[in-house]
DNA sequence: GCGACAG
DNA sequence: ATCTTGTCGC
């Protein structure tokens, strides 16, 4: 269980997170390198790995990191089960995009786990989720956009969402989520789940 | 009170 | 996320 008083002071460390993203246009076309990071778990242990994979030949490389995690899981706080974890296996990875598994802006004060490893590395970052965590989906143009406050958040390709951590933009979301579900991200959780059984 | 609720 | 067999669908 975690105090009201916690939570309360989470959500401006939140808030002071989302006043510093920058939401600017990166360019898919122009990534070398991307990164995925992703976690798993038995018991409260993590298993944490990072991969950066060659956008063009598929070739990558992977780093892990193991530790053990207390903090519950908290709808709107994910970060802080995760993202100590995940920073400790993607910090030494090269790349040009990190892509991680939850949220970025599309979150009730845009501050989700992708917009805080972003802002702290201070890289850019697009989260990529598998549900949905807040906003409406409405559909303009063939594409459906997730709305927050009458801003968009995100878009959802197939039964992904996909949107900005930092320093990229909507339309980053949209050309990353058009090419289907990223493979870097299926290798992460491949990884995490092997590193887990051994 | 009821429904929603990343991993 | 994780616990878990067979089974419905593309």
């Amino acid at each position: 269980m975690v105090e009201k008083h916690l939570l309360e002071f989470l959500e401006k460390i939140q808030l002071l997170i989302a006043r510093n993203v920058e939401i600017i246009h990166f360019d898919i076309n122009r990534i070398r390198r991307i990164c995925g990071i992703d976690v798993a778990y038995k018991g409260n242990t993590g298993y944490a790995v990072g991969v950066s994979m060659d956008f063009k030949t598929e070739d990558y490389y992977y780093n892990s990191y193991i530790g053990e995690v207390n903090f519950p899981y908290i709808p709107g706080f994910l970060f802080m089960r995760e993202a100590p974890l995940m920073i400790k296996a993607v910090e030494g990875l090269a790349c040009d995009l990190i892509l991680v598994d939850g949220h970025g802006i599309s979150h009730p004060r845009k501050s989700g786990i992708a917009t805080v490893i972003g802002v702290l590395l201070n890289f850019p970052t697009i989260g990529v989720a598998k549900s949905k965590l807040v906003g409406d989906i409405i559909e303009e143009s063939g594409i459906s956009y997730v709305y927050l406050n009458g801003e968009k958040v995100g878009v959802k390709f197939g039964k992904y969402f996909y949107s900005p951590g930092n320093k990229v933009d909507i339309q980053d979301c949209i050309d990353l989520g058009k090419k289907g579900y990223p493979k870097v991200l299926k290798i992460a959780d491949m990884l995490t789940k092997k590193l887990k059984k051994e």
